[in-house]
RNA sequence: GCCCCCGUGGCGGAAUUGGUAGACGCGCUCGACUCAAAAUCGAGUUCCGCAAGGAGUGCCGGUUCGACUCCGGCCGGGGGCACCA
């Protein structure tokens, strides 16, 4: 038997035997339970990463694992082919994008084989394939039929050098991330989903997805966002006689008058304005916080609403407030500094509860026109925020809310209070929890007719529309006559064309000669077809149903798709917890409203694994480089920290060469070891030798016992202190696979593997070194194949049964026992396991070091916890 | 600002319901084999101490016979969200 494993020869082989026996694929109608598996497909953005690696090589274990367990496994894998990458290298590169995307494909398909993945070929997909977006394309209008997808003017990051939309993420400081030009608003006409219609849906969904990580359920809840409270009309007070606000104070700084426009002589001689007439008579604001409706002291509407946008018609001052608002920086640093400032309308507006109380009407900077009505009322005694402004503008500051009744007239200093109390000055709502002061306004409200109890989203619909090339085209189809018509079934898919010019910015389909020219399908006039395309992230809300069922004439066969989802373990990069994972559930819901699938949620399992990272070296003028460059540098090298590894960095490992020199199954390890999989793991060169080594001692060990062959069973008899090691081993390895807890079932093989090297030859050893074969077959599957030849075990190792712990030699016969005296550790006593506390205490007590600690005093009380420890206590 | 997670040897990290802290790996030290090296094997490796012994899971306090684990208050690191009314 060779006396080292030679991975660059036995790795393609088991490949090979195991892609034409088909060992991976899934049979989907036989009798075995079944397990669907899956990671998160890869974009194919060039080259496999080692987080590809680390990723795929998780799901890798359970899948087999749970194929050696019994299970039908589907563990497909695809590409997430659309997207602006392949566009940025069409025009970089002047290669078409299709072209660069699938050669991309086979270099990384290539690259995923050669770490011998037990993935069901049979049913790759990508999503820029004709196959899958035209069934896309099909599910789209689906949705379009059962009105889950509109269209509407929304405005959108418009790059004018680029002549694109951008996402938010594509907007640095106001700038495209590409062209650098000062990012503008623009309205389009864009066609969204409704996601809103699920909103409570996906809120109540995720407390049933009890093998999701908290933080990922906890940033979804955030994101869908749920505020319940109260919206209410303000009726804006007359504004004849001398309190005619029309012309506004234009105060844009502090002034302790608040309101006051009679000291303003401009004021007196003002023109009557036309403003009231074009103006609403009354507007909604939301609040969370009604019981605190008698501590209002101002209202105040965003900039952009539109009685601020009538109100400023004619009124300079104001105009210019408002634009000033637009300009504000929008990251989040500026956002946190940036002052709270107002612009008295000089407009008062009528407290809903008492017709003889009157508010002024302010402009504010942080009021935002996306969120509940664009307008509030303040509260600064209870709202920091409010607060802010009041003090600013010296408007006053009623506290309504008190922690006992003898703070009920404390006043509030610097910090707005927002604990819990009872509702104090606040007429019929004295003495009130906030919550049943909420409950009482509410009812009063909507008895009276000025507000009702509302709930307010922070998610908003899916805006779908991109102004993109490369990605699915949205199967509509615009008449000048009908308007939009949706393209006939018959004409699906709608393909895009291959001949198109990136020379010129802006979407090639816009431009190309021909594409968009059609005729109406229902009035045959002329028309023009959508050129926008759909967002990335629609193809990867359905491909795991894809996965399950594909049939040609459909986006896939109910009954088959409902045999497999939900996916079982979903594993990816916890980058994806919201957007992709919420669009992929809202998805699945629709179809399920729809009646084209049975299924509530996507993925029973989610798990979001750590990145890869490794140490960064910079010269002394901060230039990064790589780990070699820093060797050979010859000024001095500054090490840095371990980061992520990226591109910018210079840190990155590429998967391929270390394969080419430790083979796959060293690198799989070496993925699996170490840091918990949630966790980040750094990449080492001291790590992958250390590998290296350990697959070198599992292949000595099963070669040595191969070599011995039937001998062996002539040994020594059986040694039952290494049978309980195995089945010990056993239990452990499965519990944690199952667990997903790779590093400890990784620490539970190098302990089985000690022990067994420890042990003399006997028959118990034989079988030892095969249930460690099986063992760790799932993270080193190559090497295990080759033992389980070599050893001359029938088929494959892949197809093996995973072996059963035997529940009587998981118990040791002798434990040891802890003798501690006042909780602190004095000794140590071995006894069967199961002794009964009276023979322990005496035990313990006959130890001398515990005799000599009590100094012949009695102890005052003995605690024992059988099979664990005798605590004395002095 | 709000929310969440995490602080354990030189390093990555183990530790069922509170019950022998430091499993396993990396690194390091010493030894064996070797002309030598690599590979491999053996022993050791939390800290202080020759030892007996003592201290020890970010810090301070509490509950308990007993706390890495539970509670309160700090400090430090990471992540998410954000003028969200």
């Amino acid at each position: 038997m060779a006396a080292r494993f030679n991975p660059l020869e036995a790795d393609a082989r088991w490949q090979k035997l195991w892609e034409e026996q088909g060992t991976f694929h899934a049979s989907g109608d036989d009798s075995r339970p079944r397990a669907y598996v899956l990671e998160m497909f890869p974009y194919p953005s060039g080259r496999i990463h080692m987080g590809h690696v680390r990723n795929y090589t998780m799901g890798d274990v359970l899948a087999r694992y749970r194929r050696m367990n019994g299970f039908d496994v589907l563990h497909p894998m695809g590409w997430d082919a659309f997207g602006m990458q392949a566009e940025d290298a069409a025009m970089e590169k002047k290669v078409h994008p299709g072209e660069w995307t699938r050669s991309n494909i086979d270099t990384m398909r290539a690259q995923l084989k050669r770490l011998g993945f037990a993935l069901d070929w049979s049913r790759e997909l990508a999503t820029c394939d004709p196959s899958y977006y035209g069934h896309e394309q099909a599910l789209f209008l689906d949705l379009h039929e059962a009105g889950l997808v509109y269209r509407k003017q929304s405005e959108v990051n418009w790059d004018p050098v680029d002549m694109t939309v951008l996402a938010n993420e594509q907007v640095i400081d106001g700038r495209g991330w590409r062209s650098g030009a000062l990012v503008e608003r623009r309205k389009l006409s864009q066609w969204f989903l409704k996601i809103t219609d699920f909103a409570d849906d996906l809120l109540d969904g995720l407390g049933e997805l009890d093998q999701w990580p908290d933080k990922v359920r906890l940033m979804q809840e955030n994101w869908i966002g749920k505020s319940r409270g109260m919206r209410f009309r303000f009726e804006l007070a007359s504004t004849e006689g001398s309190e005619s606000p029309s012309t506004g104070s234009g105060r844009t700084e502090g002034g302790s008058e608040a309101g006051g426009m009679g000291s303003n002589p401009e004021s007196v001689r003002a023109e009557p304005v036309e403003a009231p007439s074009s103006l609403p008579s009354s507007f909604e604001v939301f609040t969370t916080r009604p019981d605190t409706i008698f501590g209002a002291s101002f209202a105040a509407i965003a900039p952009d609403h539109p009685i601020a946008q009538a109100l400023s018609d004619g009124n300079e001052a104001l105009a210019g407030f408002i634009a000033e608002c637009k300009q504000g920086g929008t990251t989040a640093a500026e956002l946190e500094t940036a002052e709270k400032k107002g612009f008295d309308t000089g407009v008062r507006v009528i407290h809903p509860l008492d017709p003889d109380w009157t508010l002024p009407l302010y402009v504010a900077n942080f009021v935002l026109m996306d969120y509940g009505t664009g307008a509030i009322f303040g509260c600064p005694a209870h709202d920091q925020r409010d607060l802010d402004f009041a003090r600013k503008y010296g408007l006053p500051v009623t506290r309504v809310v008190a922690p006992s009744p003898e703070e009920a007239e404390e006043p509030i200093g610097d910090e707005a209070y927002s604990g819990p109390g009872r509702l104090v000055n606040s007429r019929f709502l004295d003495g009130l929890t906030a919550e049943d002061g909420i409950r009482e306004v509410i009812a009063r409200a909507e008895a009276e007719g000025w507000g009702q109890g509302t709930t307010v989203w922070r998610l908003r619909d899916w805006g779908v529309s991109r102004q993109r090339y490369w990605g699915t085209p949205i199967p509509i189809v615009h008449c000048e006559a009908c308007g939009p018509v949706a393209v006939p079934r018959g004409q699906l898919p709608v393909v895009l064309p291959e001949d198109i010019d990136f020379e010129t910015p802006g979407n090639p389909l816009d431009r190309h000669p021909t594409w968009a020219k059609v005729d109406c399908p229902d009035c045959g006039g002329p028309a023009r077809r959508e050129t926008d395309t759909l967002d990335t992230f629609v193809d990867s809300s359905w491909y795991f149903i894809r996965f399950a069922s594909q049939p040609a004439d459909e986006p896939f066969d109910r009954s088959e798709a409902e045999r497999w989802l939900p996916v079982d373990q979903y594993i990816g990069g916890v980058e994806h917890s919201i957007l992709h994972l919420l669009y992929a559930r809202f998805w699945t819901r629709a179809l399920q409203r729809i009646g084209k699938l049975d299924v509530e949620e996507p993925f029973k399992g989610l798990f979001t694994q750590g990145m890869v990272t490794h140490v960064t070296f910079q010269d002394s003028e901060g230039r990064w480089l790589t780990p070699d460059e820093a060797e050979s540098h010859l000024g001095p090298v500054v090490r840095g920290r371990v980061e992520k590894m990226s591109k910018s960095k210079r840190n990155t490992v590429d998967p391929e060469p270390i394969v080419d020199q430790y083979g796959a199954d060293a690198v799989r390890w070496f993925m699996l070891s170490d840091s918990p999989p949630e966790r980040d793991l750094e990449w080492s060169e001291a790590g992958i030798q250390g590998s290296w080594r350990f697959v070198q001692r599992l292949w000595r060990l099963a070669s040595e016992e191969a070599d011995r062959g039937v001998s062996s069973w002539l040994g020594d008899g059986e040694d039952k202190a290494l049978d309980r090691k195995v089945h010990q081993a056993i239990a452990a390895v499965g519990a944690n696979i199952e667990a997903l807890a790779f590093n400890k079932a990784i620490a539970n093989l190098f302990e089985l593997t000690s022990a067994i090297e420890k042990a003399a030859p006997s028959p118990s050893r034989s079988s030892a070194v095969e249930a460690l074969v099986r063992l760790a077959s799932p993270m080193v599957p190559h090497l295990a194949e080759e033992a389980w030849a070599a050893m001359g075990r029938d088929g494959l190792v892949a197809e093996a049964q995973w072996p059963e712990a035997d529940p009587a030699l998981l118990v040791e016969e002798e434990v040891t026992i802890a003798v501690q005296v006042n909780g602190k550790l004095r000794d140590t006593l071995s006894a069967p396991k199961g002794t009964d506390r009276e023979t322990l205490e005496e035990m313990a007590l006959a130890s001398e070091k515990i005799a000599g600690l009590l100094g012949g005093k009695a102890p005052r009380k003995v605690i024992v916890v059988p099979d664990r420890l005798v605590n004395v206590v002095a």
